[in-house]
DNA sequence: GTTAGCACTCGACGACGATGAGTGCTAATC
DNA sequence: GATTAGCACTCATCGTCGTCGAGTGCTAAC
């Protein structure tokens, strides 16, 4: 398995090795990894010596270097990017089946999604970062007022992407039932199907010049309208394990833990990560994406590594799964956990 | 205005007046307090000899402690304890008007929570948590069946404190707006006003048999209300500014960040802190109430105090919010900074 | 091209003493 | 009898210093 046809590549096959085997290394132990160490850990019959040789060259071309002068080496962001690239045996990509998650069935979608965050943080000790999906909702597609009780009058607004909208309003005097007829055949007749764009002012005063007396709650509605399909503001983006952050050491030196929680309870920094995820798998085929070190969105995230995957439920809603952890994390098991939730995700919404 | 009337209290003024001096002390300093501090610190005009022998008594008593021999002292769980319900001045507890907390009005609720515990969060450094209300929700206030698509119902239901429920139902065939009308007649003959309890098993069988072939719509209705009513799970809690225990190193040592960090993640230890503060408030007055070390109902929180307080927004809608911190937190800046969101909060709610 | 050997670097660790804040106790003072 | 000065003692903190060992780079031999 291991030849791939055709490798564009500055390294040569021994150097590859030696580079697998220094990131392997240094993804168990953390520790900086030394020439001794590999001269063992591989089957390369080659002494230490040589592999220091070897190592200086890596060193030289950017994939690794020294914490400090004479202590063993530590794989850069470029190592780690041509690893995830290049070097991880399919072996490591596909442990994936091995634990089974088991989402239960829940009727929100928030609760599967939280429970989603929840099961990844667990299974791979690193924390994970689900976000809602962004929807794609645009017209309105039914709209009802109702009375509730003698002052309270209830609207109720389903936009595409059946997205349900409920408002209470408040009137000054009783309505009868007749005039809820009239308003809801108006409303109705005027504004279903359309998209927030076509409900534009000279539209709304016909609506309520022909309302009569009920101009204000013609006002309530429309409002209520525009806030169901507008509503860009209801991302919410859930976060689970963030103390697994805590069990490696690296990032809890100086001030870097309380930046890294502080992005944790951040959403503007979440929705970077969520967001250059997304846009990314907008463009291509749903894939995987990891985003190594300076490769995050987020500054105050250039310690730590994420996974991401976008799942689609159809209608457009899609949104991003992440699992982050340190740079060294084993990205083979995050990439295998991922896959195996996104699996189940799509058993349990691609029913359509 | 200091000499309260009568003072049952195992210690005489002197000993109080130490014992406010070594508290205050070790508040602003998070270091232990020895003699000679408090000999200057004081208005007593005694030599650092004679406080050594007064805070050997206290520490007898209980009330503060030595971290080893001869360092200065800390304050007790007791000790703290005391302080709050005695030695706390007036002026201490009415700093809360200084700085005006400004909740912008939002229209959900939950938007108003979360926003409330950012600002007590960053007004007090400290770490804030605030519960969405339990919500006295018994009986069927509301119901009604509409057509939103062909083979799409949506069933909304009101339930006593004006939550509204929605249920999308999807049916095999189409139905007609006759029998949607017949069907809503049905309902809300039939359940309107009822409680869960009401609806038993006989009125079930009932409406379904009257319901002919749409027993499944019936099913769904009926669950969705039954869900509604019930909902004891929706019960949320927001926490704001976590990473700010970050800042008192007390917390940090060991593993004691980790339990700490961990417990705000944990949605039933939280539950134990508010629900606490919730039952005190419900046989009492309601006032703000201070836990301190043990006395928190959540076990890995025992190196903190919180200060909680309940608000009560109308219909038995009643929620916890609460400031944690360490265990020397600044009592009275956070009661008093409670006391203005309070204010604030009854405001914004209180205009029935 | 590979390897053995060697001098060198540098962080981690533990021992050590100095420092200083704070105590408890005793005896003198008010 | 309460207060205070004085003193010996405790103990955490901090900087210094030498040791240790993992690891390197370089050179010379294989």
């Amino acid at each position: 398995m291991a030849k791939e046809p055709e490798k564009i590549s500055e390294l040569d096959e021994r150097k590859e090795k030696i580079l697998t085997a220094v990131i392997r290394n240094y993804l168990e132990t953390g520790e900086p990894v030394g020439s001794r160490t590999i001269s063992k850990y591989t089957d390369l019959k080659l002494s230490s010596a040589t592999i220091r040789n070897e190592m200086s060259d890596l060193e030289e071309m950017g994939y690794i270097f020294q914490p400090h002068t004479s202590s063993g080496r530590i794989p850069t962001d470029k190592g780690y990017r041509f690893y995830v690239d290049n070097l991880m045996s399919d072996k490591e990509r596909e442990i994936q089946e091995r634990e089974e998650l088991i989402i239960e069935k829940a009727d929100k979608l928030e609760a599967v999604l939280k429970q989603a965050a929840k099961l990844l943080a667990t299974n791979t000790n690193y924390t994970a970062l689900v976000s809602t999906p962004e929807i794609h909702r645009n017209k309105l597609k039914f709209l009802q007022l109702s009375k509730v009780e003698s002052d309270t009058l209830l609207a109720v607004i389903v936009v595409e992407g059946n997205i349900i909208k409920n408002k209470m309003i408040h009137t000054e005097e009783e309505i009868d039932e007749d005039t809820i007829l009239k308003l809801n055949l108006l409303l109705n007749t005027h504004l279903n199907g359309l998209s927030l764009e076509e409900i534009n002012l000279g539209l709304i005063t016909l609506l309520k010049e022909r309302a009569g007396i009920h101009t204000e709650i013609v006002s309530s509605v429309i409002d209520a309208v525009a806030e169901a399909i507008r509503a860009d503001e209801d991302l919410e983006i859930y976060t689970s394990g963030t103390t697994n952050m805590f069990k490696y050491p690296e990032l809890m030196d100086s001030g870097k833990a309380t930046d890294i929680i502080n992005t944790f309870e951040n959403k503007e920094e979440l929705e970077k990560i969520v967001n250059a995820s997304l846009a990314e798998n907008n463009a291509g085929k749903n894939e995987m994406q990891v985003y190594i070190g300076k490769e995050m969105a987020s500054p105050a995230m250039q310690d730590c590594s994420v996974v991401t995957a976008t799942y689609d439920l159809g209608d457009g809603m899609r949104g991003t799964i992440g699992i982050v952890g340190p740079k060294r994390m084993d990205y083979g098991k995050a990439m295998g956990t991922m896959n195996s939730l996104m699996k189940q995700l799509d058993e349990i919404y691609k029913k359509k």
